[in-house]
DNA sequence: CTGTTAGCGCATTCAG
DNA sequence: CTGAATGCGCTAACAG
């Protein structure tokens, strides 16, 4: 069905057509006609030549690492809420942590086109620069501090510090701390927020040995393993911290499958189950990222909350500024955390934001 | 930056440029001369003027309730999975659980255009099924059973059966069995799930009590208002049966909140925690879905295991089937469950499935 | 108010 | 092998 032939069966031009369609000058006669033609036919008009026209998809295209996670589904509610106050709609590619599907799909979008991408960033390559200076959409950048685009990043240095402290104060006379961190290619993650437990233990007075050390994917199963190669190799954990909740989950998980190796029977009858803290080994699993579901479940670790929705919020509002007012100025914005050391009362906060 | 523009700086036809980039007859010379002028240009060939002339796109878009969800990640995954080996490319929209966002969104795909649909599905309305029987693309739904459109979906009634009969087994001795199930406007999880699940109660002598009975949405704060409204009312439960397991997440907070309340001095000391079997009141929770970051951090609630990768696999070599060879046999698949008591050996089984 | 016309950027005839 | 010409479906002038 195209424009033309609603047109001759209602007897106009197709002119009069694209005019009923987006509220231009019609008669009322000839309204009733269209009308009446595109309901009995269905006709759908092709967003894509109207695109071709136009130049205004309405459309911007958001480049996520991956879909399960509480974070990135945090900032996408919150770029979705001011796009669709906008008038815009939304459309995810998600690169399952693959930086050479992330180039694919930015180009994808790039070329198809939306008006504006928002990148939820993990590894910055240079072809990744080499997109950013090229793209001839604006592209805004979540989570990673870039010069090459406008960006909103969180202070994960801060944040890292702050539980650099925490942890070495929880280790005092408990054990050593540990920690797994992921790659250091992810400048924030791996980066920041690592080099920031650094300087948090040592501004307390602590520190962080080699072999208390591991490096995780962002993926429960490899915090479970990487925990496990700790505990099997060092006894006097204290504090094992990870990098993100999601880590520290399968670290928790690595933790109860050695209690339960230890003490096999009495705690499986008994139903008796300890959360984050082992009774056996006093072991506390910190996080970051503030995760709903493992706090629901458990007492709730220690971990960070990061305004995700802000920044998905502020993300979707600068990437619209530029696409609608051409804001020239490069911005940059730098969003603060909170450190979250137990469960708290679920009517005070609004964790989601 | 248009085809035209690049023909002209390296002195050839746009249609030798055309030809260039979709691997027709170009002398060697020229080639190299259009090489490089896209090269310095760093020029992208616009998509959508290629798919106006096509009708291809290699694209496929999934319209998925929500983001954050392992059940929906794994669809997703087994999507892309077949997807990427067949030269396509996948596009996410997400309806926050909107059934007229839905529509919204697939109009979009079908306009925008994409070669194909997949509904991972929840309300199937009046309008979705207009939409099905008028699409212009082909549409695969996941997770649904309708007469409108090719479709997968799982055994939810088998699987609700089992577990009543399961629910009704642990509760005998220890209290009553509630449930929180879901709107019966989804067919598979509202009505078939719980339909099954009454069933497998009455198959087992037992039955479900209108007042051990409550609705939620599909979120853990749901979850948790509607265990708590049942846990105050109600003192004798001795299964909470839930419809998701991120329902049944919420459920034990409420579990673990009332504990508190009732215990909070020794406990918060002593630190000691229950997972889902509380030592004081023997409640037990049980879900389905498999959740595995629920898995890892308690001992795992009886649940249901669905196979939702292989639905996405089949969904999406079902509707390439369609794109690519015309397939015109209407198809419905139902596929299996398996009922997960316990915590499993994880080197045993691929959950991921 | 209305219809005619001319492209948007590209791929595909069809003559050369 | 190559370039000129045509049209995918639509909208934005423009002249009526």
């Amino acid at each position: 069905m195209t424009i033309k032939e609603i047109a001759q069966l209602a007897g106009v031009s197709s002119a009069a057509v694209s005019r009923y369609l987006n509220g231009g000058y019609v008669s009322g006669e000839k309204k009733d006609k269209i009308r009446k033609v595109i309901e009995e036919t269905g006709y759908q008009p092709s967003a894509q030549a109207r695109i071709l026209r136009t130049k205004r998809a309405c459309l911007v295209g958001v480049v996520v690492p991956k879909i399960n996670s509480e974070s990135i589904s945090r900032i996408t509610a919150g770029i979705e809420s001011v796009l669709s106050t906008r008038g815009y709609q939304m459309l995810l590619a998600s690169t399952d942590n693959d930086p050479a599907k992330e180039l694919t799909y930015l180009k994808l979008f790039e070329s198809y086109p939306v008006d504006g991408i928002i990148l939820i960033g993990t590894v910055i390559t240079p072809k990744h620069r080499e997109f950013l200076k090229s793209a001839r959409v604006p592209v805004v950048v979540v989570g990673q501090h870039t010069r090459y685009a406008n960006c909103i990043y969180h202070d994960d240095y801060g944040a890292g510090k702050a539980m650099g402290r925490l942890a070495a104060q929880e280790a005092a006379g408990r054990g050593k701390v540990a920690y797994i961190g992921v790659t250091r290619e992810d400048r924030a993650v791996g980066v920041s927020r690592e080099d920031g437990f650094r300087a948090g233990l040592e501004a307390a007075g602590a520190g962080l040995e080699e072999a208390y050390f591991r490096r995780a994917r962002f993926t429960m199963d490899s915090g479970y393993e990487a925990a496990m190669d700790l505990l099997e190799k060092k006894g006097d954990i204290g504090v094992l911290s990870c990098a993100t909740d999601t880590i520290a989950a399968g670290a928790i998980e690595a933790l109860l499958a050695c209690r339960q190796k230890e003490v096999p029977r009495s705690a499986a009858e008994s139903g008796a189950r300890m959360g984050y803290i082992l009774d056996r080994s006093g072991i506390r699993v910190t996080g970051f990222g503030d995760n709903q579901l493992l706090k629901a479940v458990t007492e709730g670790i220690p971990t960070v909350h990061f305004g995700y929705k802000t920044s998905g919020i502020r993300g979707a509002e600068l990437l619209l500024d530029v696409i609608e007012r051409g804001g020239q100025v490069p911005v940059e914005i730098k969003l603060g955390f909170r450190l979250v050391s137990s469960r708290e009362d679920k009517n005070n906060i609004d964790f989601t934001k």
